[in-house]
DNA sequence: GTACAGATTGAG
DNA sequence: TCAATCTGTACT
């Protein structure tokens, strides 16, 4: 049975929402085509107390302003110059709270010929095509762009958490805490 | 107007 | 393991 993820999903506690978005779907319709991913590893980034989010100390930008809306609101940005992150906020309005989903297992097409194609942020976004023009969309109520589920429970110890990625320069506190996490065993995620 | 960082990728 | 790569951001 398949069900969409409505705003009551994004709007609990960033963790888990990061933890329980594994093995959700994201599904992307451009005209009759849908490109479909099941989320397979993602990131939480804690508002003003994480040292290695963009809104640490409540700092805000044009750039991250996405991440203060409520839960359920994409927020995409360049790294590197080159590389799109794809984001979905958590939380409450003004709290900026957001998962970062790093890797999808591709649904739409013939994986066995392709098992890398979604397996990195940067990678996710290019085959999901997901881009600036989505900046702040409303996955819950966009028809574009949502999130499913699929009736597909990811059990506990089939998480594994561990620390986020490339962000040691938060300092040794904030780059150790485990709060990337992925599904064991999964062949599509960015790095064992 | 400009220096610079950066939540990566892909080649070696 | 490591360096190429480049735009938005945040300074001056």
């Amino acid at each position: 049975m398949v069900k969409r993820l409505k705003r009551n999903f994004f709007t609990q506690i960033t963790l888990k929402v990061a933890k329980e978005m594994l093995g959700k779907y994201i599904v992307h319709k451009i005209g009759k085509k849908k490109i479909i991913g099941k989320i397979v590893e993602t990131e939480a980034y804690i508002g003003p107390r994480d040292k290695a989010s963009h809104a640490y100390l409540g700092k805000k930008t044009s750039r991250n302003k996405a991440e203060y809306l409520i839960g359920g609101h994409i927020y995409i940005y360049l790294v590197y110059g080159m590389y799109w992150q794809l984001n979905i906020s958590t939380g409450e309005e003004r709290r900026p709270e957001c998962v970062l989903i790093r890797a999808t297992e591709p649904i739409s097409r013939d994986k066995n010929k392709i098992p890398k194609i979604a397996n990195g942020p940067g990678k996710l976004c290019r085959f999901l095509k997901i881009s600036e023009k989505h900046y702040g969309l409303d996955v819950c109520k966009s028809d574009k762009i949502w999130l499913e589920d699929r009736g597909e429970k990811i059990k506990l110890s089939a998480i594994i958490a561990t620390p986020r990625i490339g962000i040691d320069y938060a300092g040794p506190y904030w780059s150790k805490i485990k709060w990337r996490f992925y599904i064991k065993n999964n062949k599509f995620i960015s790095r064992y």
